[in-house]
DNA sequence: CAAGCGTGGCA
DNA sequence: TTGCCAAGCTT
């Protein structure tokens, strides 16, 4: 790059740019800035959409071009994206479209089944709150989800960012997609340094003034694509970035170093004594978690309360589901960490001669799978298996 | 409205 | 090992 395009770039950046980030709203047409007369246009939108054009992503619940997108596919994986991973979703979503192939069907099925498919993928009142909307869309909708952003965000587990996706995706509707990809992007191509999440508003103005009319399902994945394979959180693509001409974060160096956030608290450790409990004919047994709340709804080996300080045998053993005559504690420790607490169990073991009566359900160790267990749970079951017999 | 809410991968 | 992070929503 000689020095003279260097030096315009830079003008741009300043006039152009710096314009824009300090007043939005008086610009006619921020979509296209000029940087100077006699240059071309950068046009971020159709600079973006021919890179996505080129180098899209295959993905289970995206559509070859010009096909029509199905709003049940849309919607299932957009929730399954919140807060997720593309390749953990992979195998949840096509699990599901296989099981559950129209929104009717997955209303139609009971909670508990949907509870325990959704087992492994976390944050589980998503999986409460898709129920609940595939319910109210099937039953009072025809199987047809509303079009517009508004309609869309007073359905359960649907957010600003998921009615807008779904609106774009689904129905073409231009809508301002903001997610944590848009957020960091936007950051750097404005230079924006305050920190998250006080910076959330200003971001998605700025984001609102790229959104073109035209493409809007193609654009709003073509955006979040990019902060998925090229502006990254850490080491950046610059080099291969379609919006490197207009990034000033990457004109000052600072591409790597935004968004910035504000420090998160420090996570404490709580700790609690699980009871794996055994009867004679190999069965295990399981009590249902209260519907909210962490872990809601889903499968527990019951426990303890989780707290700071450590437990002694004698005092966990009021909370026990029965009194046998004796908790043998297994060697070692269930470790786990959630978003906000590090969790570490200690396992205790019993037997029972029968299946007494107890609060809870009494499940054969074979088809302790089929349960809607968490990965906690499973980690309590796989190591008192292995300590245990 | 700040806090609560899972899990796995990666540096 | 530890911390950070991922296509956020709810209360």
């Amino acid at each position: 790059m000689g020095t003279a395009l260097v030096g315009r770039l830079g003008r741009w950046l300043d006039l152009g740019l710096g314009l824009a980030v300090g007043h939005v709203a008086s610009i006619p047409d921020a979509r296209v800035l000029h940087y100077g007369s006699g240059m071309p246009a950068f046009d971020p939108a159709s600079l973006l959409l021919a890179w996505y054009d080129r180098d899209r992503r295959v993905l289970p619940w995206r559509y070859a071009p010009g096909e029509a997108a199905d709003p049940y596919h849309v919607w299932l994986s957009e929730v399954m994206l919140q807060q997720t991973t593309v390749a953990a979703v992979i195998p949840y979503f096509q699990a599901f479209i296989r099981r559950w192939p129209r929104v009717g069907d997955l209303a139609a099925a009971a909670t508990e089944e949907v509870m325990a498919a959704w087992a492994g993928l976390g944050y589980y009142a998503r999986a409460r709150n898709l129920h609940a909307c595939a319910k109210l869309v099937a039953e009072w909708r025809g199987g047809r989800f509303p079009e517009d952003e508004a309609g869309l965000r007073q359905l359960p587990g649907i957010g600003d960012y998921t009615a807008a996706a779904i609106a774009a995706i689904a129905f073409g509707h231009r809508a301002v997609v903001v997610d944590g990809n848009v957020e960091r992007v936007m950051a750097r191509m404005f230079a924006v340094t305050d920190p998250l999440p006080a910076a959330k508003p200003r971001l998605k103005e700025l984001a609102a003034t790229l959104t073109p009319d035209d493409r809007a399902g193609d654009y709003a994945q073509a955006v979040m694509d990019l902060g998925a394979t090229i502006c990254t959180p850490r080491s950046p693509a610059c080099g291969l970035c379609p919006w490197r001409p207009g990034c000033r974060a990457q004109a000052l160096g600072l591409a790597e170093s935004l968004p910035a956030k504000v420090e998160k608290a420090e996570r404490p450790t709580r700790r609690g004594v699980v009871f794996w409990l055994t009867a004679p004919d190999g069965s295990v047994l399981l009590r249902r978690r209260p519907p909210k709340g962490l872990l809601g709804g889903m499968m527990e080996f019951p426990s303890t309360d989780w707290r700071d300080a450590a437990w002694s045998l004698d005092e966990a053993a009021p909370s026990a589901p029965l009194a046998p005559k004796s908790w043998r504690l297994l060697p070692g420790l269930v470790t786990h960490t959630f978003t906000h607490f590090h969790l570490e169990l200690t396992v205790a073991a019993g037997r029972t001669p029968a299946q007494p009566a107890v609060r809870g359900v009494w499940c054969p160790l074979d088809r302790l799978e089929e349960q809607a267990l968490p990965t906690l749970m499973r980690k309590v079951a796989r190591h008192a298996l292995a300590k245990a017999y």
